[in-house]
RNA sequence: GGGCGAUUAGCUCAGUGGUUAGAGCGCUCCCCUCACACGGGAGAGGUCCAAGGUUCAAGUCCUUGAUCGCCCACCA
């Protein structure tokens, strides 16, 4: 152990060496006993196509804090951290990456690709996992989990096959979103809307046999092509009587029936619909109430289909434009209006998506969102912050059937075998799986078909939505459908963290999976998490998210550099109030690295005076043995424990009861907060500038005392602080003596709320003598007195019980205040010298030099009265309320009427001390 | 079209119906005092978006409106 602090803080040096001695250390390993309490959590797996950025900070940070916090509390805490496979996002990666040798994956077949993809993974894959631990996040990295691994495909199998086997995993031929450049169908969810002006065309539609037409509105001319039908509501008098009758569709010369439908709204546009019902939702059901057929006019790359006659073979945007062009030459386009519309783009690769008829599996979900329902609200699972409660709710009411499969080759393939000769789907076997050149494969593979016996079975090419596995992430991690001693131990997990962002996309998911699929008679034992908090997102100044594409993405590890991971970390945590997005801003981290700064300097403090003191033979395991730590607070020789050491451990086990309260809550920037307000304010500028001297005090046994009980406070406070600033604080624990076996200050307790400190006498005391030191120096600052010049001052009290406290306390309160000497009395002081502050309870005078500016100090005085005045009346007024008095709780009335008394009493002084200035 | 937030000091934000509404940064004044100038001390600065209402009491609860932001939604 070297005592020696550095004088320089230099976070890198001691983060880089701590991030490692954690992680070779395993240090937060977790047991998977059952006894005693246990706190376990899910790491939201990072994509592993990417590397952290700042929002991954903020979140590891708040979970972190969380589970030091918990570790520390005594509990058996468990971090399980791994990677997501990330389908979409990783498959675009790889491809673009081949793009660029001029490879299509096409070329390469589905097993090269997926070869290819996994030598990435294994490149790239690593980098989070170096940056987290770099970062401090306390993982049990020896569980770490990967989506695909062999023993999270058993836990997809194993799901997929008890959804398909219930008949909630079916499969068919409807209305999907399609992504052209992904060339895969993608959910709902996926689809993210932007608004667009764009163009409404009115375009004629010919009646057949007859020169009338009608004449439909649409945005996307180019779709007519695959025209079925026209409609419009059934009671619209304008177009009864065409209904029945036959449309030419021009271009296509399809003869196409006109039809009734109260889908048509007749207010909107013409009136008048066309009705395409494989490229647009509503058509597709219209059609279907209609029998109207489906015709595909797209390929899956979104150009023209050959069922789209001339146009085949357009892109679908050329297509719309030479469609408009015919048109335009037939006469038949009537108007064209400007129209603002939402378009729906793909979340992954912003191209706009294509509503398409497709066959897809599908996961049925209102029979998953009952009992997910009811958990959310009957709190089974605690929702914070509330608010996110109402929104899961009314999205788990209003829930669609999720479509599950994705025509990707990365991902996890769809269990399910066709029959070539005659189309039945056979799945697996079980949910067994065997290990092919290292990679995860169904071993329960159907050899013949289970209808007609045949052996010509092809597995489903499709994958599943990357979300899939992740909705099983709590329990699959533990080793479900096994019941493994980590499952019995740790699920359900205490609590899930993760962005709002990802409300529906996760964690919904995975409420309505693990309630299905984990066992347990009570919702409670499958619930897979008993607290959700939903933490916030980081924005740019006016709110943008940040984005890496844009280039407004901050790179933590880079702050980190210039700033230091506790820096950051700090500032993080102290701007995460639960609800509200955090905003970067260059000022708060550099309040954060001075604070970082300030608890070094503190503890330098300390050793740098210990090496002063140690010269006399007291080392410091006699002052700051744990056993000695333990015992605080010590009292002077042949006295009591001091006023200064009393305050100081009542604020301790105050700010501990804070701290732990805000914690429990999520409220981290409040616990940030008082953890800042006590080590800088209570500790740093009042408990050591007034035990100073004493450290090197002649009087060794008063020293040894003051010595003891500073480093029993400082132990705690790095305790305190450990959470939030987890390398800092470690550093400076393993300077103090330790228990041998003791390898870590996060494995230490974490400070409770000590009720035999809690000692009011001292708190208000010490707010005196506080209030008195301040008033000096205020008095000093006002007439420009030299800080270095000691001057005197008088007091004067009528209470007995301030003129004992100044006795006892003379030496520090006249120090602190840059007092020659004080003299305190009970006579009155007048203000024709020097300057005179005023309490309810004292008046304290200092004359010095010229005095200050009369009419400045007039003026000042003038103005407090005027408030006073102010706040007088409006008291007196509602103390004269009868109302008031009878219907307010007695200790409000008893407050103010004291509060009064004590206004009153100041405004008495001001008018004689303005009485005497003006005189 | 629904829903959810936000609006408080120059800036970024806290604020759990109850004394004179807080913090950090910035600003003003004084100090490089032997832990820290990433520091110490003392200050200035706010009709809490608006209008109604509930209450003994409203920044806080309710209603309406304004402005900004976000989410959800199949109106061509």
């Amino acid at each position: 152990m070297t005592r020696e602090i550095p004088k320089a803080y230099e976070p890198q040096e001691i983060e880089a060496r701590w991030a490692k001695a954690w992680f070779e250390d395993k240090l937060f390993r977790a047991e998977n006993s059952h006894n005693g309490p246990v706190f376990s959590i899910a790491l939201p797996p990072p994509n592993v196509t990417g590397s952290i950025h700042i929002g991954h900070m903020l979140e590891h940070t708040q979970i972190d804090i969380v589970v030091r916090w918990h570790r520390m509390r005594g509990n058996r805490t468990l971090w399980l951290p791994g990677m997501d496979h990330a389908g979409i996002a990783t498959q675009f990666v790889v491809e673009r990456m081949l793009a660029k040798e001029g490879i299509k994956r096409e070329a390469l077949g589905r097993e090269e690709f997926e070869r290819r993809v996994w030598k990435w993974k294994k490149e790239s894959g690593g980098v989070i996992k170096e940056q987290m631990i770099r970062l401090g996040a306390s993982c049990d990295w020896t569980r770490e989990r990967f989506t695909l691994d062999p023993a999270m495909y058993r836990a997809v199998l194993e799901a997929f096959l008890r959804l398909y086997g219930e008949g909630l995993i079916y499969r068919g031929r409807y209305m999907v979103n399609w992504c052209p450049r992904c060339q895969t169908a993608i959910s709902d969810l996926e689809v993210v809307h932007h608004e667009r002006v764009g163009e409404i065309w009115h375009i004629r539609y010919p009646l057949l046999g007859s020169n009338e037409f009608l004449v439909v509105a649409t945005t996307r001319p180019e779709t007519m092509l695959g025209d079925t039908g026209v409609a419009v509501h059934p009671e619209d008098e304008r177009y009864r009587q065409f209904v029945g009758r036959k449309i030419l569709l021009p271009l296509m010369d399809r003869e196409i029936p006109v039809i009734a439908d109260s889908y048509v709204d007749p207010a909107f546009g013409t009136g008048v619909v066309k009705i395409t019902p494989a490229h647009d939702p509503n058509d597709f059901e219209v059609g279907k109430r209609h029998n109207l057929p489906q015709i595909d006019v797209m390929t899956n790359d979104a150009h023209i289909s050959k069922a789209g006659g001339k146009y085949a073979g357009l892109e679908r945007f050329a297509a719309r434009g030479r469609v408009l062009e015919d048109l335009k030459a037939l006469g038949l386009i009537e108007r064209v209006t400007e129209h603002t519309h939402m378009i729906g783009t793909c979340d992954r690769c912003k191209s706009i998506v294509e509503p398409r008829i497709s066959t897809q599996w599908f996961c049925k979900m209102k029979p998953l969102a009952t009992e997910a329902e009811k958990v959310v609200r009957d709190v089974t699972i605690e929702v914070v912050p509330d608010n996110q409660r109402t929104i899961l709710l009314n999205w788990l009411d209003n829930i669609r059937d999720w479509c599950i499969s994705r025509q990707l080759w990365w991902g996890h393939r769809i269990p399910i075998w066709h029959c070539a000769d005659c189309n039945e789907m056979i799945p697996a076997r079980d949910s067994s799986v065997e290990i092919v050149e290292g990679r995860a494969r169904a071993a329960g593979v159907p050899t013949t078909c289970t209808k007609c016996g045949g052996s010509r079975l092809t597995q489903d090419t499709d994958v599943l939505d990357t979300w899939f596995s992740s909705a099983l992430w709590p329990f699959s991690t533990l080793g479900w459908p096994d019941e493994t001693d980590d499952l019995q131990t740790f699920y359900p997990t205490s609590a899930l963290m993760s962005g709002y962002d990802i409300l529906f996309f996760w964690d919904a998911r995975m409420i309505m999976m693990g309630l299905h699929l984990t066992r347990g008679e009570k919702a409670e034992q499958r619930v897979p998490f008993r607290r959700l908090y939903l933490h916030s997102l980081v924005r740019l100044a006016g709110g943008e998210k940040m984005s890496k594409t844009k280039g407004t993405g901050v790179d933590p590890l880079e702050m980190t550099k210039h700033y230091g991971t506790d820096a950051l970390r700090y500032m993080l945590a102290s701007m995460s109030a639960p609800g509200t997005d955090i905003i970067m801003s260059e000022d708060r981290i550099l309040a954060a690295r001075a604070f970082a700064n300030k608890i070094w300097n503190a503890a330098r403090f300390l050793f740098v005076n210990l090496e002063k003191f140690e010269a006399n033979g007291t080392t410091i395991e006699e002052l700051a043995a744990p056993e000695i730590r333990e015992k605080a607070p010590y009292a002077q020789p042949d006295s009591q424990v001091g006023l200064i050491d009393r305050w100081i451990f009542s604020r301790l086990a105050q700010v501990s009861e804070e701290v732990n309260l805000s914690l429990h809550d999520f409220r981290f920037h409040e616990a940030a907060q008082t953890v800042y307000h006590f080590f800088w304010g209570d500790f740093c500028d009042w408990y050591i500038e007034w035990v100073k001297p004493q450290l090197l005090s002649e009087d060794r046994q008063a020293a040894i005392a003051t010595w003891r009980n500073l480093f029993a406070v400082l132990d705690a406070a790095l305790r305190l602080l450990h959470p939030f600033m987890p390398f800092i604080t470690e550093e400076l624990w393993h300077k103090f003596p330790q228990k041998s076996h003791e390898k870590s200050i996060a494995l230490q307790p974490f400070p409770e709320a000590t009720a035999a400190w809690r000692d009011e006498d001292a708190e208000r005391q010490m707010a005196t003598l506080q209030e008195i030191i301040t008033a000096a120096r205020n008095i000093r600052a006002e007439l420009k007195i030299d800080p270095r010049k000691k001057v005197a001052a008088e007091l004067s009290t009528g209470e007995s019980a301030i003129r004992e406290l100044l006795r006892m306390n003379l030496e520090p309160v006249s120090r602190l205040a840059g007092l020659s000497a004080l003299h305190y009395s009970t006579g009155r002081l007048d203000s024709k010298e020097g300057v005179l502050r005023s309490s309810a309870q004292f008046d304290l005078r200092i004359s010095y030099g010229e005095g200050i500016d009369k009419q400045a100090e007039l003026a000042k005085l003038k103005k407090e009265m005027e408030r006073l005045a102010k706040d007088i009346e409006s008291k007196r007024a509602r103390l004269a309320d009868e109302n008031f008095r009878s219907k307010a709780p007695p200790n409000i009335v008893g407050n103010l009427q004291e509060t009064l008394a004590e206004r009153e009493t100041e405004q008495k002084k001001l008018g004689e001390r303005l009485a005497e200035l003006e005189a």
